[in-house]
RNA sequence: GGGGCGUUAGCUCAGAGGUAGAGCAUUCGGCUUUUAACCGACUGGUCGUAGGUUCGAUCCCUACACGCCCCA
């Protein structure tokens, strides 16, 4: 962080401190003399929106007549003092309650006390409901507490606190201050939770697997690693569960699933966060089309659950995932956003190199005329894939893990989700043929050999498991992150992580 | 990794090669229906860090740190 900005963060010397830290400061001392400047007896029996929900609309005279006594606490967010009668707000984890403070009210001194509180301070406070000339529900307090002082004054009323770093890096500061940023992480737990109830009410199971690996696999990506003290060994943090999943069902649970991290050694971005959650769901008896089927209908309901309407409005544009999602084979894509390139020669690999190179876009030695295919896919259409679509057929060559198309062995039964240009999901109809399996893993190990850093390992207890038969099966990823972005119009990753990467802050 | 932009009071932001500005907050005073409360007075800064140019740098130059955006 900004060197000027850290420097009071750790200090304890009250000379060093801002002014407005030490008057705070003066103040705890005072409450420490008087008795617990911490207490723990505090208890409420209402929330804020429960009041407004539950009287809101009462008339004035009728809440007096009602004689609702009230205990409320939170955090004093505003505070109008007008010499014996003050107004304040309190906000608690559903919204803001005002209350009434008159001098002549409280027990003798309180009201002179809580002058001396400060913006930020947590309170509690007991009393009647009433409601003000301007019709506000208000909580008339015959008693009123201090229960936790703020130290650190809290930006400013207005404005709020807008800088992106300092809402990054004190996310707490930013819950505190902005509404806007709650909402995000509600609807972030909303959509996990949707997410749950849609695979739950299909008999999926839900599973753990292990984050520590000895062999990282599951994906095309860069590990992070680590070290056992005790038994003195390397592991990597996992890139994807998937091997692990497709053992379960070996194993005889045909319907899994996982919502967890992933962690890749990558860059950090906009889209990319080095830890970020995933969805994984594995499903027998089903293809790469039933898993199209069943994301496009669970984006569907969620859109309907989280939003409450099936259109999401991104970042100035509007997708209805109401309409069916469109369709079409990475070769129809290419062919669509490249007018010039030539249908007949798609998988030739000479023409496919040539391609590249006026694309500018590097070719290495051993990529064959699927990886060229992708490279080109991706330089030109995937940020023009705004409407929900699924590309489907991706070459073998790319796929690892997928189970190759009966007609075409060129590519795969396997699809990819874009929305927004982004990849919001990836799926397919698994390899369940060991023998083919191994020989896909040894092409990677020659990648990997050849030095591409990202090529799979050969996982021989992930052979061992197809040996023992698995049954066709199809599974799928769902990036929630990048779903809850669509879902709360976030242009960055950060935005939806509560605790984002950052480098490390100097406190000097 | 490359490029662009940014970093000034607790917060939100102005500013200009010649002693640093506003609003809110703080402090003090007034005010018993306010809600960006209001009225009055005061206070608050190593202008991100380190060098350089200059009589003089917060401003110009260089490097570094951190952040944001774009590209790879």
């Amino acid at each position: 962080m900004r060197q000027a900005s850290s420097r009071d963060c750790e200090v304890t010397d009250e000379r060093d401190e801002n002014k407005l830290i030490a008057e705070r400061r003066r103040k705890l001392d005072e409450l420490r003399e008087i008795g617990n400047a911490y207490p723990n007896d505090v208890h409420r029996n209402a929330l804020a929106d429960e009041l407004h929900r539950t009287f809101g609309e009462h008339e004035a005279e009728h809440l007096i007549e009602e004689d609702v006594e009230v205990d409320v606490t939170g955090r004093m967010m505003r505070k109008n003092v007008m010499g014996k009668g003050s107004f304040i707000a309190l906000a608690d984890r559903s919204g803001r309650i005002q209350v009434r403070l008159e001098r002549d009210r409280l027990p003798e001194g309180v009201y002179a006390a809580f002058k001396k509180w400060d913006v930020g301070d947590i309170l509690f406070a007991k009393g009647k409901l009433f409601k003000t000339q301007k019709g506000e529900l208000t909580v008339l307090a015959d008693e009123v507490r201090l229960v936790t002082k703020s130290l650190r004054p809290l930006p400013e009323k207005w404005h709020g606190l807008s800088d992106q770093e300092i809402r990054y890096r004190q996310r707490y500061v930013d819950l505190i201050m902005n509404e806007e940023s709650r909402d995000v992480f509600r609807k972030r737990t909303a959509v996990v939770q949707y997410m749950r109830s849609f695979l739950d009410s299909q008999d999926f199971l839900e599973v753990e697997t292990p984050m520590m690996q000895v062999t990282p696999g599951g994906a095309i990506a860069r590990p992070f690693k680590t070290h056992h003290n005790a038994l003195d060994m390397e592991l990597y943090l996992r890139i994807a569960p998937e091997l692990n999943l497709k053992r379960l069902v070996v194993g005889g649970f045909e319907r899994v699933y996982e919502i967890n991290r992933n962690f890749r050694n990558e860059g950090v971005s906009t889209q990319h966060n080095p830890e970020f959650t995933m969805m994984e769901a594995y499903r027998a008896y089903a293809d790469y089309q039933d898993w199209m089927n069943s994301t496009e209908a669970m984006l569907r309901g969620m859109s309907s659950a989280v939003l409450g309407t099936t259109v999401v409005e991104y970042q100035g544009e509007s997708y209805d995932f109401g309409k069916p999602f469109a369709r079409m084979t990475v070769e129809e894509a290419i062919l669509k956003y490249n007018e010039d390139i030539d249908s007949g020669k798609l998988r030739d690999r000479d023409y496919l190199v040539s391609v590249c190179e006026r694309l500018e876009v590097p070719v290495l030695e051993g990529y064959g005329e699927g990886k060229l295919q992708i490279e080109i896919f991706e330089k030109t259409c995937e940020d023009k894939l705004r409407e929900p679509t699924f590309i489907t057929q991706y070459p073998t060559e790319v796929s690892p893990l997928s189970r190759q198309n009966d007609s075409d062995p060129f590519v795969t039964d396997r699809f990819e989700l874009f929305i927004s240009g982004r990849e919001i999901a990836n799926g397919f109809s698994e390899l369940n043929d060991p023998e083919e399996q191994a020989a896909r893993f040894r092409a990677q190990v020659a990648n990997r050999e050849a030095g591409d850093d990202e090529a799979m390992a050969f996982d021989h207890d992930y052979i061992r498991a197809l040996e023992y038969g698995m049954p066709p099966t199809a599974g799928i990823g769902v990036g929630i992150d990048r779903v809850v972005m669509l879902f709360t119009d976030s242009p960055s990753i950060r935005d939806v992580l509560l605790f984002p990467h950052m480098r490390p802050e100097v406190f000097d």
